[in-house]
RNA sequence: GCCGGGUUGGCAGAGCGGUCAAUUGCACUUGACUGUAAAUCAAGCGCCCUCGUGGCUUCGGAGGUUCGAAUCCUUCACCCGGCA
């Protein structure tokens, strides 16, 4: 179980083609995973996301604990069967709500509602983003969560500081995070799960050496960055991307957590790569926001023979748009030959439909993409 | 014809003597979004500029009262009820 193969290898950078085996079947990799935070990818159901391409998915421990809790789920008998999808999926640990509901994170969100995190040696403090309730999380908890809900691949908990942080702060991070990990490997019990660990490390050379090395030693089947995309420039997290994967070991897979745009996804995969996930594609959807293929675009993306643009329907010269948004897509808005006018009237509408097909077309595009630069390494152009 | 109610910025709709260029919602414009507190959020939305506790013109039309009117009065126009 949990076999990684790679089946094609890049001459020219450290991109590669894999197999990975997980209890619920083979991933071809580099793989995107679509987010489905509290267990549904937003608007798609299971034989949506399979149409669509999709291989795995996210869910994550902190939400499904807080609602509806993982002792229903485990009663329910486990996350895939709970949510109707038998393909493989990956629980974040909990660990990106370290970031996320810390106090920088959500002073730039402007919240006010939410108390920040409080985070020390044992755990994290939480305060419940849906009654303010206080909650602690420490490794062990999540562990124990994650083997209740079951799926294949669960994350360490990670603490993932903001892109300011200072130097001494992601060395703390870095630090606690290890000896998290070392704590949630004490309490695993379950083996058809593999655990990962997340190399944090900021924007730091030295830090990323040491946390990379620290967990490869781990030698746990599969690798995660983290701490990457939480405010940093995009070419800061190539930056690190890079310092890592020139570390973690070829011959497992190497997951960069939260990425991404569409040219961050080949940037890295050049980088050697194999795991995404990343809420953008579902998220920009719906906020009316499509990724079209573009021959002309500005945006290039490295290994494809097509660059992207960000196409915004809500924008009122798509009112009378009677034209598909790309002939070549495949997704069900464009193949059903639905014209922007009247996804656009969806949006304004806020008929569900309409942020339903955006979704669909916006995965397809990253399957699609993913699938493409797989085809890049094979053909040496990648 | 008589009686009553109404006419506010693209639309709906607050305001009913000064703090009103006018609450709010929608629409519109622009921007943001990378391990989802996000089907969300931010800014703008009469005109002008040296962009400010700035200037100018606005609340159906005209006139009036008042230091001051979207707010009170008169009148005209139109709309909606009720009775003829």
């Amino acid at each position: 179980m949990f076999e990684y193969k790679i089946n094609s290898k890049s001459k020219k950078s450290k991109a590669r083609v894999g197999f990975f085996n997980t209890p619920h079947g083979d991933i071809i990799t580099p793989v995107f995973m679509p987010v489905g935070t509290v267990g549904a990818v937003k608007t798609m159901s299971p034989a949506d996301l399979e149409t669509a391409g999709a291989e795995i998915i996210l869910a994550n421990t902190y939400h499904l604990h807080l609602r509806p809790g993982e002792n229903l789920i485990k009663k329910a008998g486990g996350l895939h069967k709970f949510i109707g999808w038998n393909k493989p999926v990956l629980t974040d640990s909990g660990g990106f709500q370290v970031f996320s509901l810390s106090e920088p994170a959500l002073k730039r969100r402007g919240v006010k509602t939410v108390k920040p995190a409080r985070i020390s040696e044992k755990g994290v403090e939480f305060y419940s983003h849906l009654d303010g309730s206080r909650r602690f999380m420490t490794p062990e908890d999540s562990i124990k969560i994650q083997e209740s809900l079951g799926a294949d691949i669960i994350m360490a908990f990670d603490y993932c500081p903001p892109a300011n942080s200072s130097k001494l702060k992601v060395q703390e991070a870095v630090s606690t995070t290890h000896r998290w990990l070392a704590r949630s490997l004490k309490v695993k019990k379950r083996s058809d799960q593999l655990l990962v660990p997340i190399c944090q490390g900021g924007v730091y050379r030295d830090l990323r050496f040491f946390s990379a090395e620290t967990i490869k030693s781990f030698n746990l089947g599969a690798n995660a960055i983290g701490g990457v995309s939480v405010g940093e420039k995009k070419e800061k997290i190539y930056q690190a991307v890079e310092w890592c994967t020139d570390i973690l070991p070829e011959g497992s897979p190497r997951y960069l957590m939260g990425i991404g745009y569409p040219e961050d996804i080949a940037e890295a995969v050049e980088r050697g790569i194999d795991m995404f996930d990343c809420v953008l594609p579902t998220r920009l959807a719906r906020h009316g926001v499509v990724w079209k293929k573009s021959k002309s675009s500005v945006k290039k993306i490295k290994g494809a023979d097509y660059g992207y643009e960000q196409v915004n329907l809500l924008k009122s010269k798509f009112k009378g748009d009677l034209d598909i948004i790309d002939e070549a897509c495949r997704c069900k808005a464009c193949r059903g030959g639905l014209c922007k006018s009247y996804l656009r009237h969806l949006l304004l509408e806020r008929e569900p439909l309409g942020i339903h097909l955006l979704t669909f077309h916006n995965l397809v595009f990253v399957f699609d993409l993913v699938s493409d630069l797989r085809e890049s390494i094979k053909s040496g152009t990648l």
